[in-house]
DNA sequence: TTGTACGCGTTATCAT
DNA sequence: ATGATAACGCGTACAA
């Protein structure tokens, strides 16, 4: 606030409602319907206050605004990381939505699990300043649920499940027997799968359905997962990259592998060529996502849309913002999937 | 407000400051003193505020606190994009920062230039909602400058210059001239650029300095760019493949290629690979940036510290906000680059 | 050290 | 259709 007033730009302090109200002779309160669309206003009343608030540069001041309203015009969006390919779409599909309708995207970014997250979900800082909420993929632990839930405003959850909030999400049990199908219609017997670590993602199923839908398939064709040829990463290109050089150390070499994400199977396909193993012809590799790097490198893998799960997420928020009052009933969007062929697979090679 | 308070959970109303003194037996203005740390409240006072608050799960209401200070505790951040590297990079290490000292991230995604821009970056919008602004790379046309500057709250830019903003970047002639220079040192004489579109990027320099970069290393060696070898993408992996398509098709062919940002040379691997060309024997492909997906490519490039400059941003910016006042003096943090070198670049083939 | 009382800028209720 | 006025919840002079 001291902040001088420029001597060489614009007006030195900002209109209020009553300026504008002296300004075209009528009440403030006139002055706040007509700004504002609302009915029981005459044309020329809205004309003169309109030119009125034009003149003087007047803006609402959002923060008395929602004083009284109790809205804020704020959605917050709970996400792990901010750098990753899945939830920067998931974000981006989201804040597109959101902003038609005029919200703004508060971002926390709660990183992974353990770390110092109680510091990121806090009450201090949620409390009273959100709309609503979307959640996207994040694992949460029991504590944050409950902070946000205390929070009372609607919840939509992407790619996992919270008691009672709408949800948007793809059948991960369906995309991964797709994937793990289609290395088995291709004649590969010997599969390595690198999955999520199902001890840490206790919330968000993915892990636990990636790895049930890969079992599935392998089931009804006899087959099952060799445990040396099994782990978990992290989700990441490292962490592919990490199990591949563990895998490549076993006796017997697998004759294709399936990762549970596009990255963790980029992090293979690096490894295995720093290995000397040409893919696809001694190594199979495929991936589940389409990240947008997956087709540099050749990776067949299963396509999910994720910036429009996002957009859907924003969707159903909208819709229970809009609808006051308990919802109805709850709400659940699956989107679905898609094989996407690429060189990085093929049968197995008869040697 | 009409949603009915559940039977089965925590208080059906937040409490107010005023339940709060009631509770410690004190007066709302000595809660507020004793919550926020201020001198001149007795230990048992405060202990017994403290106990209150804890009680009644007292959070202060941010919209009233900023109604009465004019603080909100939001920074806006402004970014091109959401979903690539280099944008989610610099936000990343904006938000670890700022989120340290309690601010909140309010995510301004205004897209390419010149579409429904306007709609975004809009004085409704932006009026009285934001303590400072960060500005991410984003090419602002002067209207949105103007929009900006007329919020009187410190700015911050990083990639760009904005008159009187504190900056944080790189020196972009430095890092395109390395590049270039390596590339030259390698032996190459017939080197292709794919750069930024210098007519789009008005305010951002970067296309421009990295020409510059380009140019000058080249000249230094007596080389100059053919004009058949020179184009513009838009800094995407998509821009990268248009630009080598079209290249492949010129009568001679360079021996190497550089391309302003990782993404079109990953695009530029991309094509040659499609066309059977061996990288680097056939054609050595470089880029810049350090892009995480580029180690898996094997590109060689110059590393940018991108999380670093969020963050840097980040601290002038917290800077321009605990001194109060105008600042002293425009300050500039440019961060250093560092040659990466990978498999993607070679001497150039005896062919 | 603590309490009283006013104001921040808007919206909503009730008159008119 | 419009105006007067009381909240909204907190921070802070100023008084005690």
């Amino acid at each position: 606030m001291k902040r001088a007033p420029a001597p060489d730009a614009g007006p030195a302090a900002a209109s209020r409602i009553h300026d504008v109200a002296r300004e075209a002779g009528v009440s403030t309160a006139t002055v706040s319907r007509a700004l504002r669309g609302l009915d029981r206003v005459s044309p020329q009343t809205r004309a003169r206050v309109a030119a009125a608030a034009e003149a003087l540069q007047y803006v609402p001041s959002p923060t008395a605004a929602s004083l009284k309203s109790g809205k804020t015009g704020v959605i917050g969006v709970v996400v792990p990381f901010l750098t990753r390919w899945f939830f920067t779409n998931l974000m981006d599909g989201a804040e597109a939505l959101l902003r038609q309708d005029g919200y703004h995207i508060l971002v926390f970014t709660i990183g992974a699990r353990g770390d110092q997250r109680t510091q990121v979900l806090d009450h201090q800082l949620l409390g009273k300043r959100l709309d609503g909420i979307l959640v996207l993929s994040a694992d949460l632990d029991p504590h944050e649920v409950a902070l946000l839930a205390g929070l009372r405003v609607p919840i939509v959850t992407v790619g996992l499940d919270l008691p009672g909030c709408d949800r948007v999400g793809i059948d991960d049990v369906h995309v991964a027997d797709t994937a793990m199908s289609h290395l088995i219609r291709l004649g590969h017997q010997r599969i390595a799968y690198v999955g999520g670590n199902p001890a840490e993602d206790v919330h968000i199923a993915t892990a636990v359905n990636r790895l049930a839908g890969v079992t599935h398939a392998l089931h009804r064709h006899g087959l099952r997962l060799d445990t040396r040829h099994a782990s978990h990463g992290d989700w990441t290109v490292h962490g592919g990259v990490a199990f591949a050089e563990r895998l490549f150390r076993e006796q017997t070499l697998p004759t294709a592998v399936l990762a549970a994400s596009d990255e963790m199977a980029i992090g293979v396909l690096y490894a295995a060529r720093r290995r000397g193993l040409d893919v696809p012809h001694d190594l199979s590799v495929m991936g589940i996502d389409d990240h947008e790097m997956s087709f540099t490198h050749e990776l067949t893998t299963v396509r999910q849309q994720v910036r429009e799960q996002g957009w859907e997420a924003g969707r159903l928020l909208l819709d229970a913002l809009y609808a006051d009052g308990p919802p109805a009933s709850r709400r659940e969007v699956i989107l679905g999937t898609e094989l996407v062929e690429r060189r990085s697979t093929a049968p197995p090679s008869a040697s």
